[in-house]
DNA sequence: TTCTTCTCTTGACAAATATCAAGAATTTAC
DNA sequence: GTAAATTCTTGATATTTGTCAAGAGAAGAA
């Protein structure tokens, strides 16, 4: 099995051959490092699974990029407001290392329901918990200090630091980069 | 038709059959002010329809409430992290005042997917928007200053400020009383 | 390598926001 | 209606975080 298929299997308890149809669905494709997924403005047409490499969700707003996200291995890529309803997206999605990713096309995603019955149920199920996801995130940035915030990100996804400009973290965690780098003066880097 | 009904049947774009088949499910229940709809480490078992009142989603951390939410006629309330997978909820939700609520038991909740062959996907797409909506908050809590998030929830929802205290909502933008209180003397409360 | 570019750190200072305390205003309870 | 409780505002001050600028360090290109 790949990765997709393993990730498919373990977490949505699909049948190995349920498993399989939906990933014949998608096909390996490369980025390389700068190359974008997706650019502000454009539809996004597309839903990726994530094996390798390091991808930066970002917007411009006021002159200043602001990073809403870093994708890694299994991590699912997508804007859902133009893969579910056709509206133009505020991110760029842009790699930040050379990536490999399993993609499928939003006409080929549209079709996987006709195809595994109980994927509009999975995909629910999928979407609600990158909700609670976010939900957890909105209380982290209601709750607690930068300070906090770090020691949760960097407990969470240590991997990032020693890979991903530490401004983009700081940004993610709604800092400036000097904020971030006192913080870990303090701290002792680990 | 109900308010349940209008909306259920303009939101998802079901038919008017369809839409008195959901809405049957459906019971109309009134909270007092101060009555809890859901209370913190308990498994959320319902999901409703907000009728008309207003209600606070909060949760106490480290001795302070973060209010994460508040919730108007026209949206939909539940814990969905016990409502889909069973876990217990961080959350309290209690009413600011009294409230009418249309409430669907998680029973009948799980038995609807029988009945309206379309409601996985109608939930998806429910949810789809839920995560959109958090997404920007999100975006708002990284990017934008303290003021600005207050603009922005006056423009949104200003049906709020005179009806929540104003601790809830300066909780809810993740500020202090006193600040939001200095913002709208600054800004001159309109 | 060597040069260039990008990234990170540090210091000095400014701005935003929090904290604490007190009193005013409003709401609730009887 | 009055008293009690809660909520809001304000001032003084502390803390956190941001801004700007400069230099150190690291990574990439030729």
């Amino acid at each position: 099995m790949t990765e997709l298929e393993q990730y498919i299997h373990s977490y949505f308890g699909v049948s190995k051959e349920e498993v399989s149809r939906i990933s014949d669905c998608f096909h390996l494709e490369t980025l390389e490092k700068g190359d974008y997924f997706l650019r502000t403005e454009k539809i996004c047409n597309k839903l990726s699974f994530h094996k390798s490499g390091l991808i930066r969700v970002y917007a411009l707003e006021d002159g200043k990029e602001i990073t809403q996200w870093i994708s890694s291995k299994g991590y699912f890529l997508t804007d859902l407001s133009g893969l579910i309803f056709n509206k133009p997206t505020r991110y760029n999605i842009q790699a930040l290392s050379d990536c490999e990713i399993y993609t499928i096309t939003k006409q080929d995603y549209q079709n996987i329901a006709n195809v595994i019955p109980r994927w509009h149920e999975l995909e629910k199920l999928f979407i609600a918990r990158c909700f609670i996801f976010l939900e957890e995130r909105i209380f982290a940035l209601l709750s607690m200090t930068a300070e906090e915030r770090y020691q949760l990100l960097f407990n969470q996804q240590p991997e990032l630091f020693n890979q991903v400009p530490l401004q983009y973290l700081a940004s993610m965690l709604g800092i400036t980069p000097e904020t971030l780098s006192r913080i870990r003066k303090k701290i002792g880097k680990t």
